[in-house]
RNA sequence: GACCUGGUAGCUCAGCUGGUUAGAGCAUCUCACUUUUAAUGAGAGGGUCCUGGGUUCGAGUCCCAGCCGGGUCACCA
């Protein structure tokens, strides 16, 4: 519930399809026979679906809630199937059991007239299989429990497995999740499989005694990884915002501040493009422990990676596009170096950055003078090396200019400690030693400074509060960031991000309410006629006005005819008196 | 941001070089039918052909602009 209402608006006068004003026929029908459409009462159920058929037998008295997906009518009994959240069952409902009175009127019309698919209803009854072996309700008892005014897209699974009629129009699919999840079952399971991984998780953090976390959405200074952020404003403060793009430098303040272990789910905003891999939100695992290299991290990756497999799918090796990837650890480890010698034939020891300018060049990719050593360097990679790695591969030793917030490496100067993880050539997770050392890393962020006037439009911000944490000391640690949605979409063979999030973002939609505002009381048009004006399409008194009187006269009472409506037809007369009401009510 | 591509009934889709009243399957409505399962048989209704301009005797179809998707690329994770 929200916590405030928003103005209400009535949508009376919206255009309805004929099958919409049925299925609003129906709800008053039910009303008229003293069933309600929408009971406040609680509904009971003894069973679910999938799960009843399972451990199936017969003659046991059940009760069952969810949608009525599909009809087959045969006189005085009928076949349907009801949806729960597990599945579909078979249930078989006959006049005479259904209605052992004399009144027939809960199977004769209730259940044939005025139920419609995708309606909510409840249903006790008795366990059976029918001649042909399909376990089964016989109804006893039927409960109207929420009656559907839209029909769902209707498809039909045949024996084979095909279905007909889907529903796969990825616009329609993502603007109304809810329909997609009601009659696309694989969707569902991908979402159920993303809330199994995001339990396993906090259950294999939490056994290891690391502590969840909630830090700032809202920054002054969006720090912890090169992005454009988006920018909001705060009104008491006068001030702005940022939607964070990391929530890096916050877990590091609370490692200062004495956890030795902690995580979050971070909610990351970028203002930046939209693809199949990129929404403007995304989910980031953030994890710090103190006291740790990006050795161990290695090791707790490629754990926690194939405990996740398991949990999702009961095996490590798992089916990804036209590849099996293999999440068994140990992992492939190759320096950034070693893997640009193999796949470009560079040895970025060797190079100065004019020298990698001129290897980029030969590679036949664009630089520009904006990009320094550690920029050239991640081009080279990124163009020539990245989607070779199908199999989970740590990519480790990363130069430290394009890396300002890791350690320098314990032996080969001018690298990092850090490494990234890539699987079916995308980047997954991307971990440090953590740098503590607060001079040095106040001395980075002024190199990143300087990239940034030279054009670098990605360069990190310095945050001087961040910057006095480190100066109280903070423990050696190890971080690591995995990106949630892309790897939810490899543990369940999905090739877009928007597979893998509810509401994947959209250009907003624009509804069409103007009948909504519709007000013809300036031409004095009876009460009983407004909705059918705006249902033969005179959105406005404007759109009258704008018709010849001759024309709305034929039109309106073509809609009367055509509707079977049960009010008198309008004489010219009476439009023709709209015409001057409006002129006198103007002047 | 660039290029390619699409928008026709509740859903999935046909609709030729522009030409009577825009079609199909499923869904809906009416009738028949007591163990069906893409139930079946008979009949009926249902459309702002995305929007707005233009060309034409005539536009779902051609042209222009716009709106909303999808794909590829650029940027990024």
């Amino acid at each position: 519930m929200a916590l405030s209402t928003p103005r209400l608006r009535t949508f009376e006068h919206m255009i309805r399809s004929e099958q919409e004003r049925q299925r609003i026929a129906s709800v008053d029908a039910l009303r008229a026979r003293g069933i309600d459409p929408y009971p406040a009462s609680a509904f009971s159920v003894t069973h679910h679906s999938t799960s009843l058929k399972k451990t199936f037998e017969e003659d046991v008295q059940v009760t069952l809630a969810g949608r009525l997906m599909s009809r087959r009518i045969m006189g005085k009994a009928s076949f349907a199937e009801l949806q729960d959240h597990e599945g579909r069952i078979q249930i078989y409902l006959n006049r005479d059991e259904l209605c052992p009175g004399e009144d027939k009127s809960m199977y004769n019309d209730v259940f044939k007239k005025f139920l419609d698919l995708g309606d909510f209803i409840g249903i006790e009854g008795n366990t059976f299989r029918t001649q042909v072996g399909e376990p089964s309700i016989k109804v006893t008892a039927l409960t109207v429990l929420s009656k559907a005014i839209r029909p769902l897209p209707d498809l039909k699974t045949d024996d084979e497995g095909n279905v007909h009629g889907a529903f796969t129009d990825p616009e329609l699919r993502y603007r109304q999740r809810y329909v997609d999840l009601v009659v696309n079952p694989n969707v569902k399971n991908t979402f159920i499989a993303r809330s199994a991984m995001i339990r396993k998780i906090r259950d294999v953090f939490d056994a290891r005694g690391w502590t969840e976390v909630d830090t700032p959405v809202l920054q002054s200074i969006p720090g912890g990884a090169a992005a454009r952020p988006f920018v909001t404003h705060h009104n008491a403060l006068n001030t702005s915002l940022y939607l964070r793009i990391a929530n890096e430098l916050y877990l590091k303040r609370l490692i200062v501040g004495g956890f030795e272990g902690v995580y979050e789910f971070s909610r990351n905003f970028r203002n930046e493009g939209m693809d199949r891999t990129h929404n403007p939100e995304f989910t980031v695992l953030e994890l710090y422990v103190a006291y740790k290299d990006y050795h161990w991290m290695m090791e707790t990756t490629e754990n926690l990676f194939g405990e996740l497999a398991q949990a999702v799918h009961g095996k490590m090796e798992i089916p990804l596009g036209e590849h099996k990837v293999n999440f068994a650890p140990p992992y492939a480890r190759v320096t950034m170096r070693d893997a640009i010698l193999e796949h470009a034939g560079v040895d970025i020891n060797d190079l100065d950055e004019a020298g990698l300018r001129k290897a980029c060049e030969n590679q036949g990719i664009e630089t520009d003078d904006s990009m320094g050593r550690g920029k050239l360097i991640d081009e080279l990679f990124g163009t020539k090396c990245e989607h070779h790695y199908i199999q989970p591969t740590f990519i480790t030793d990363y130069p430290s200019d394009m890396s300002p917030l890791t350690k320098a490496h314990r032996d080969k100067p001018g690298y990092t400690e850090r490494f990234e993880l890539l699987v079916n050539g995308t980047e997954v997770a991307n971990a440090y030693s953590e740098l503590n050392d607060p001079l040095e890393q106040r001395a980075r962020f002024e190199d990143q400074l300087k990239l940034s006037e030279r054009g670098d439009d990605e360069a990190m911000f310095i945050d001087h509060d961040f910057l006095r944490a480190l100066e109280y000391g903070m423990p050696p640690t190890s971080g690591i960031g995995i990106g949630i949605d892309r790897l939810v979409m490899m543990m369940t063979n999905q090739t877009s991000i928007q597979e893998v999030l509810f509401f994947p973002q959209m250009r907003p939609e624009s509804f069409d309410t103007a009948g909504g505002d519709a007000d013809f009381s300036a031409l004095g048009v009876p009460k009983h006629w407004e909705d059918h004006l705006v249902s033969a399409g005179f959105k406005s008194a404007r759109d009258v006005l704008d018709t010849k009187p001759t024309q709305v006269h034929q039109r309106l009472n073509g809609y009367r005819k055509k509707n079977k409506l049960d009010i008198p037809a309008l004489s010219l007369e009476e439009v023709s008196a709209w015409y001057a009401n409006a002129e006198n009510h103007t002047s």
